[in-house]
DNA sequence: ATCCAGCATTGATCCAAATCAAGGCATGAC
DNA sequence: GTCATGCCTTGATTTGGATCAATGCTGGAT
């Protein structure tokens, strides 16, 4: 444990969210901040928790999800190293509206969520991290909702692919993150659907072959999905956190 | 327009937003900054442009519509004053992802975006308002998110009328706030759906008469839409703008 | 008054996606 | 090996909601 505490301690100077800072805010910060590795399938917080911690995603990823009272669950987001775990809920000190899970083996920091607001309100650079974070996921969750609103199941599932292949730096083909199910309720469609919209975009030039997507014709793919940026973009790096 | 600015001026001073900034930095931000009262239809940016103003509402509202490639357009957000106007593009500098339209007589401030982020950046009472207006518009969307994903049509508008009525502190009724082709778009359905969910849910306790709603039994209502407090509710005033 | 434009309702029909149901194909336990 | 278990696919069917089309209502404008 003390030799982890060490090696953290290196990696967290490293996070432009506390480079700068003053060595003696960051201590005090820090001093009852902790760092947790989690394995996959942790829950890190349920939806209606009032929020103790503000978690920060050091490596890996989780998984946030919007439950109906039924049990019914779905994908809202993924949150990837580095960025914070719902910041909109820890500052205002309001319930999640979102369950956390870890999808594989994680690592978070931990802030008691008090002494992350008072460090907030004190520290311009730590204010402007936090407001870059926060204006990214509402951008993200904007970009859904027109993604829900304004598009058939084949459209999301196709401008999903062209988007993926684009941040995976690969034009023609795409690894898809997840199982297919999940992914599925990220878009707000069944699995069958999904496994269905991904046959039949076999006539536009994909292939399938598992979680590898080839993209053979990327034109013919876009003509029938109508990628647009102002939805499937994802934005640059604006906010370092 | 000088009879305005000294009317204004006052208004301006009652803001949270500007009390307890000190008097100088007011001043320097205000220097640059316009009131500007607009007639109802006016658009006041597109999806797509880049940000030039922090637009605060003062009075009136705003309507947010997120627009499709072949010229679909949905409501996805009403936001009314006081508030910022999507803050999440002017403090990154990223392209609008919606555009804005003024539904009724309004009035706004126009404060330039570098200098915004400037008095954001240099005033932890400016960031903390910022801050919690972002955190409030994120958590709008994310409930909105759920809606979409976790319910049917007659759920959510089953949902929207008693949260509808709650908000506006009339147990037994609900005076639809615009028009019912606009609530539609909102709740990610057709005109004629919203039509006919509202016919359908007669036999639930309700009664339409044009934008009145009339709330015979709650109790009936809330059983087949299963309202949730997490999806329905509105925030509190946490963070006053 | 009449006309018209914009919004809302209602009915008929169609279609996309959900649901229901049956297998398939891995992987891991034993 | 056999047997589960979990995930995915595929087919058949149903259904929720969209679309198409016609009509109604209301509030100006003239």
């Amino acid at each position: 444990m003390l030799d982890e505490m060490t090696y953290e301690d290196v990696e967290l100077e490293e996070l432009p969210l506390f480079r700068g800072l003053p060595a003696p805010r960051r201590t005090n910060l820090l001093r009852h901040a902790m760092v947790h590795g989690v394995p996959s399938g942790t829950v890190l917080f349920e939806q209606g928790d009032v929020p103790n911690f503000q978690l920060i995603v050091l490596a890996g990823s989780a998984h946030l999800f919007g439950r109906s009272t039924e049990g019914r669950e779905v994908l809202i987001e993924a949150v990837r190293a580095p960025d914070l775990i719902i910041p909109a809920a820890v500052l205002t000190g309001a319930p999640y509206l979102m369950q956390a899970r870890v999808p594989e083996p994680s690592r978070f920091l931990l802030i008691h969520a008090a002494a992350f607001r008072a460090a907030v309100e004190a520290e311009p650079l730590l204010a402007h991290a936090a407001i870059g974070s926060l204006a990214a996921q509402f951008r993200r969750m904007v970009r859904q909702i027109k993604n829900l609103k304004l598009r058939n199941s084949i459209e999301r599932v196709g401008c999903y692919l062209l988007a993926l292949s684009k941040r995976q730096g690969t034009p023609d083909r795409a690894v898809l993150p997840f199982e297919k199910t999940l992914i599925a309720s990220e878009l707000g469609i069944t699995r069958e659907s999904f496994s269905r919209a991904l046959s039949s975009l076999g006539k536009s030039g994909i292939r399938v072959d598992g979680q590898m997507i080839e993209i053979l014709d990327a034109t013919r793919l876009a003509a029938v999905c109508a990628p647009d940026p102002l939805i499937d973009e994802t934005d640059g790096e604006g906010f370092p956190i």
